[in-house]
DNA sequence: TAGTGTACTTACTTTTAGTAACTAAGCCGG
DNA sequence: CCGGCTTAGTTACTAAAAGTAAGTACACTA
């Protein structure tokens, strides 16, 4: 599917050159605003723990509807974090898990887990 | 203002026991969510670098509008993370820089960055 | 055969983002 | 002192996501 956003406009600004540091990396961007998607952070840390099936992961996030979790899911493994399989044993389940780049981040989520728990209130 | 989303549904579900691990926590849910919000990471990861103007931001961070950036920057500053100081020097000048809490983020935004380079193609 | 559970999809409403145009205050040249 | 320029926004409107509800398809189960 590749994400839909980020529409890159047609035409780029002139960019001046900027003085270093305060630069912009777009792959970091495309990051950030892949995981930061609503729920993304949720699911992709709902995965940490080991391959869950479709309802065990609406079940672990609150409030979180069928749709959007479809949609995300399909969003993570056109991205190559998460990997869809099907069970085809008669009671045919469908899990999914994490990719090895899905994992990889495992330290900036928990990273980012330690910060909340110290900076972000109630 | 703090963040209009999240809106806690009255009903909680019976929350079944859930196996530990793949837990849901509800700051890293706001944490991901609030520093994954459209632009905001592009926004955080240019005051890195130091202070920046309201039109600096602009400038750095392609496609971005000026209503958007306000409202981020505004979000910011609620939670903290981001300090707004006004320059009364006749040149009226507004420069936005972290706080400490924002600082603390730097490793978080290296490691996706480090992630991003190796695992986000384009 | 009627009902339950899993894994979704489709249709529709509300919320958020994007675009464009405008405001206000201070300075600068003529 | 008048008009134009810059900085730092705001307001009004449109387009794109998210949220909600209901429906589908298949296998199993009573």
């Amino acid at each position: 599917m590749a994400l839909k956003r980020l529409p890159a406009r047609t035409k780029a600004k002139p960019a001046k050159r900027r003085p270093a540091g305060s630069g912009f990396c777009p792959r970091f961007h495309r990051a950030v605003e892949l995981i930061g998607r609503r729920w993304t952070g949720a699911i992709l840390r709902a995965l940490m723990g080991g391959p869950q099936r479709f309802n065990e992961l609406l079940a672990i996030v609150p409030n979180l509807s069928d749709r959007l979790l479809s949609e995300r899911l399909r969003e993570l493994e056109a991205e190559g974090l998460v990997r869809r399989e099907v069970a085809s044993g008669p009671p045919v389940s469908v899990h999914y898990e994490l990719t090895s780049s899905g994992r990889a981040l495992q330290p900036v989520m928990d990273g980012l887990g330690a910060w909340a728990e110290r900076f972000i209130s109630a």
